[in-house]
DNA sequence: CGCAGAGTTGACCGGCTTCAATTAGAGTGG
DNA sequence: CCACTCTAATTGAAGCCGGTCAACTCTGCG
C-alpha cells in the first residue's frame, strides 16, 4: 500500500512548509509551467481534463502519500490537467530537479512510486472497459466500486466513501451525464444497493452490490 | 525514448535462450501464473482485455524494447489480460525475482522503466478522452494518429505504420463496431487522408490529417 | 426571503450498435 | 491454376441507449 510511500516521502517533503487549499481551489491548471512537485499530506486532489467544449473528465482522484504531476517529475512533458482540491488539503511542494534527484538516489522511493503508477494505471485500464463495452449503470457501479476500495474505509461488509462527490463529480468520472448518473443512482438507492448523502456515500453489501450490479 | 530502455535491458536478458511466436499466437492469457517478466527483442505484442461478452478492448501495442507483463513485475497481482504476437516476435524470459532484483540494484533501469509506464500511462488517458467525448471518426483518427506517432516512421511530411491491422483491430483500440470503423477508415481514404493496405497504414499528412478530422 | 447550486423528470433526437445478407480477398490443397 | 474455405470488409435496415434541452423541485445559505 501507499501507507509506506508516504512513510518513505514525508521526511523528505517536510521541511519545506505547508501549503493549504480550500474545497474547489485549483493548484495546477494547464498553462501552469511545472516547476515544483507536490506531496499530498492531507485530503483528496481531483485529477481532470477539460475537453474543448468543457466537459470534465476525472482520470483519478489522489489521496495522501502520492505525488503529483508524477507525469512531469519522470517526463517533463507540458501540462494539460487540473488538480484541484476536492476536499481542503494541505500540500508540500518541492523543486522538480531536487525530486529528481532524491529519486534517482532512492530506489526504494522509485520503486514504490512505480508500483503506485502501475496501481492506477491499472485502475485507469479497468474504467476504460466501461467507458468502451459498460452500460450506464454498470459504469457509475464501477466508479463507486472503485472509489471505495481506493479512497473508502472497509467495514467489513460495507463500505463508506467519504468525500463530498456531487452527481456531476461522479459523471466526470464515469464519462456520462449527470442526468444519468441521477438516474442510476436513484436506482441503487431504490434496490437498497447504497446510502447517498452530502458528504458521504455507502456501499451497504460489497458482495451483494457486486453481484446486483454485475461488476 | 525507449531505446535507452532497449539497450539497458538486452545486455541482462541477452543470456536467455530467444523464445520465437508467430503471428496471431497468444503468449500470455488470464489463467496463467505469472512467473516471468518478457522482453521483447523484436516484434510488436498486443495487450488486450476480453470482456465477458467476448468483446475485445486492446489498451496498448509494444514495441521492441519493452517488458511486459509490467503491473506484475511491479505489483504482483493475478492476470486478466492477454498478450499476443501481433507480428512474429523474438522474446527473452526471466524469472520474475530476478528481474526485481535486477531493478532494485539498477536505480537507472527502474527510472527508465517508469518513464515508459508513465508514457503509456498519458496515452491511454488521451485515448479516454475520445472513448468517452469522442466521436467514431475522432476516435479512429485518433488511434491511427497515435499508432503512427509511436510505431510509425516519421517521413518528415506523412507517417507510415507498418503493422497488419485489420478493421477489427483498430475497433478493438477504438473502442467500436468493426463496421463503424469501416465507415469511418472509408471516408479516411475518400478524403485523401490515408493509404490503407494489408500491412501498412500510411497518414499522407500529418497536419493536414489532424487539422481535418479535428484532432 | 430570495437566490444559487444540485438533483429530478420527461420529451425528443441522433449516433452507434446490432443483426443480417452479401461481396471481396487471401490462403490452401488438389 | 482453379475450386474451396475462411476471414475481412461492405452495405443497409432497424432499434435503443444515452445525450440534449428545458422546466421544475428541493435544499442550504447569505
Amino acid at each position: 500500500m501507499d501507507i509506506d510511500l508516504l512513510k518513505k516521502l514525508h521526511p523528505f517533503f517536510h521541511k519545506y512548509p505547508p501549503l493549504v487549499y480550500k474545497k474547489g481551489q485549483v493548484i495546477l491548471r494547464p498553462e501552469d509551467k511545472i516547476e515544483n512537485i507536490y506531496f499530498i499530506e492531507k485530503g483528496y486532489i481531483k485529477f481532470y481534463i477539460l475537453s474543448p467544449e468543457g466537459k470534465e473528465l476525472t482520470y483519478l482522484i489522489y489521496r495522501p502519500g502520492y505525488l503529483f504531476p508524477v507525469i512531469y517529475a519522470f517526463l517533463g512533458e507540458k501540462n494539460k490537467y487540473y488538480f484541484e482540491a476536492l476536499t481542503p488539503v494541505v500540500l508540500r511542494k518541492i523543486p522538480r530537479e531536487i525530486f529528481t534527484r532524491l529519486a534517482a538516489k532512492n530506489p526504494d522511493i522509485t520503486f514504490l512510486l512505480s508500483q503506485e503508477i502501475v496501481r492506477r494505471f491499472v485502475e485507469l485500464m479497468d474504467r476504460a472497459q466501461f467507458y468502451t463495452f459498460g452500460r450506464a449503470y454498470e459504469n457509475v457501479a464501477d466508479v463507486l466500486y472503485t472509489l471505495g476500495k481506493n479512497m473508502g474505509t472497509d467495514n467489513g461488509k460495507s463500505l463508506s466513501i467519504n468525500l463530498p462527490l456531487g452527481h456531476k463529480d461522479i459523471a466526470a468520472i464515469a464519462g456520462l451525464t449527470r442526468e444519468t448518473v441521477s438516474i442510476e443512482m436513484k436506482n441503487l438507492q431504490e434496490q437498497g444497493l447504497i446510502i447517498y448523502g452530502r458528504n458521504h456515500i455507502v456501499i451497504k453489501d460489497t458482495d451483494k452490490f457486486r453481484q446486483k450490479t454485475g461488476i
